[in-house]
DNA sequence: CATAAAACTGAATAGCGATTCAGTATTCAT
DNA sequence: ATGAATACTGAATCGCTATTCAGTTTTATG
């Protein structure tokens, strides 16, 4: 196995590691990976320095923990989000929608992961391939319910989230609010005539 | 003025710049802008380590010329891809297989913007507003003519730009090949049916 | 050639920061 | 209480690297 992070034994520990995680993600999201240093995330974290390795092995550690955790959040947001709908329609309108809320509240989190892409490669490819194989496997079912247009789902799962990423990148990261509601409804309506097959109608 | 990056005067010494880019160039991306010292550079470019700061004022200045100057080339290859087209739906078909033809053709500078995310987040967010605001403006241009859907052109701008950067991360960057047929024609009609009005049939 | 401008050099500076480790403090079971 | 387990400490190590600078070499010109 990998030097794991270690399971701390004592609820008072797991606050002290807790303390650190999140010192950590406002730290990285703040400054950056690179210009932050151990020093800063246990000073933040009020412990001393020795102490960041009682629990991480490494500073990659601790920000592959936060990669990690980001996507199981964001995973759960979406599939608490999702349950129960019927039409993929529905579903992908709730899904940006929530998508963009989980940024929203998450944004250190969501720029924590954008770092990845430099700071570790392989996650990065990791934290989106297992996105889209879930959005991927969605999509193929749709088509095969004749729901969405015979195109290939993996194109359009990395379609759907690269939308979904910059519209979140330039509201709600840059502007630092939610996504506006004129955008919003843009992104759906290019969504429902691109990949969905046309049903009745129901125009106003 | 910055402290901007000095003028050759020599034949000789723009090479010598010149190599020194280059090398950079491949560096970045392939170790990171991080893990890429000064003299990492300068050996590659077989030039002492001082001739560096002969040329540029600090590392963070090459990666910002880097960046400045894909910008530049993928601004240039696309108005040379694009000019002469009439209707929008051929520029975004023609527009879409030049970029990706480009970064195709540039995998390395492209890896070094996206870099700048962490490396410089505002010339980070100066490279895509640029980017969209050309965007914006055709996108603007063909919703008056009644060719594209009456939505908000800026959006649209950042969803195609979304789309285009996933599709061109997931295939040429991370599998490194062209796109495939069938991913790039699933973009298309994506495009297709997502943002232009409806017009007369032409189906097979 | 002579000599000044332009290119180039690489040792020295200066400082940071990830990780280790030998030890101290705290907590808990008995 | 007391000894063991757990949690915590922070000075010291070790290596690295951006930047400077006092000079040497090369080139261009007349």
């Amino acid at each position: 196995m990998l030097p794991a992070t270690y399971k701390p034994k004592t609820p008072k520990a797991q606050a002290t590691r807790q303390r650190q995680l999140e010192a950590a993600e406002e730290l990285f999201a703040r400054k950056g990976y690179f210009d932050t240093s151990i020093v800063d995330i246990t000073q933040a974290a009020n412990v001393a320095l020795g102490t960041f390795y009682v629990y991480f092995p490494s500073k990659l550690a601790i920000f592959q923990e936060l990669v990690r955790h980001l996507n199981h959040e964001l995973r759960k947001h979406l599939s608490q989000a999702l349950t129960g709908l019927a039409g993929r329609a529905e579903i992908e309108r709730v899904g940006f929608h929530a998508f963009f809320e989980f940024v929203t509240q998450h944004r250190n989190l969501y720029q924590v992961v954008s770092q990845a892409e430099l700071v570790d490669p392989e996650l990065y490819r990791w934290y989106y391939h297992s996105l889209a194989d879930s959005y991927t496997q969605g999509l193929r079912a749709a088509i095969a319910a004749g729901e969405v247009k015979p195109l290939d789902p993996e194109a359009l799962a990395w379609c759907l989230m690269g939308m979904a990423h910059f519209i979140g990148m330039r509201w709600v990261l840059w502007d630092g609010r939610d996504v506006p509601g004129p955008q919003f409804a843009t992104v759906l309506e290019f969504i429902q005539g691109g990949i969905f097959n046309v049903r009745k109608e129901k125009q106003s």
